[in-house]
DNA sequence: ATATTAATAGTAATCATTACTGATAACGAT
DNA sequence: ATCGTTATCAGTAATGATTACTATTAATAT
């Protein structure tokens, strides 16, 4: 894996914000400091890092992939009146019935659905 | 929601298999009784049907919807080595960190991966 | 039975994502 | 430092799942 001024940027865009956001919206971030970077790098760069595990993805009920520069392990809340997805660090354990069932666990994907405080 | 033939066989169908069907599964499916019925028919009624909560959506990293007939709360095992999905009856709680943030939570989507018994 | 209007089959359109292509740039070897 | 190899890029075309459209059919209340 080569170095590249595109990808160093979008690595440093997702890390550092704490919202989701998607591929289009990192794009438009992007292209703040790199005006000619393309949506088609930016969704390489992005496919390419979750599959080397640097950033996750998070599939929602909005069809469209988020992404998460943080990596460790927690679940999410996403408000079904604003749309935020809110971090939870704190994620509940793994099912017990798991390893009766002779299943390996590598990684979840917990999403709690609601409202958030400023949408009840 | 007036009756039709084709809606009905379509729930039939969901709620008669425990695998996890994608839309043009199901469309599969359905033709072998009604051999006319159109995709757009199931992607029409698939999406009212969970919109009516009559059955749940699973968004998978396949980028495809699957979908559940069984509407009771439970989790998912995903095999990253032969895809299938495998039901988990016993979820874990709620992350307690919920109640302290003021959320309210209406529903939840668990979706562990790795690998099951023979992919092992 | 008739009128109203969901629902259908079939097809076109949408939209997020991925693939392609010729040009550019990273970087190990000379 | 220059060269050669090849990953990466910008720009654009293609893909594939899902949704929208349209004329026709059929469910159901009056």
């Amino acid at each position: 894996m080569r170095y590249s001024r595109q990808r160093e940027l979008i690595i440093e865009i997702i890390k550092g914000r704490k919202d989701h956001p998607t591929a289009d919206m990192i794009y438009y971030s992007a292209r703040e400091q790199e005006p000619n970077i393309s949506l088609g790098t930016v969704y390489r760069n992005l496919k390419q890092l979750a599959e080397e595990g640097v950033i996750i993805t998070l599939e929602t009920e909005d069809k469209r992939l988020h992404y998460d520069g943080d990596t460790s392990r927690h679940s999410h809340f996403i408000c079904n009146g604003c749309g935020k997805i809110i971090d939870l660090f704190k994620p509940a354990n793994v099912p017990s019935e798991i390893k009766y069932a002779g299943l390996t666990v590598t990684g979840e994907k917990c999403v709690y659905y609601g409202l958030c405080g400023n949408c009840q």
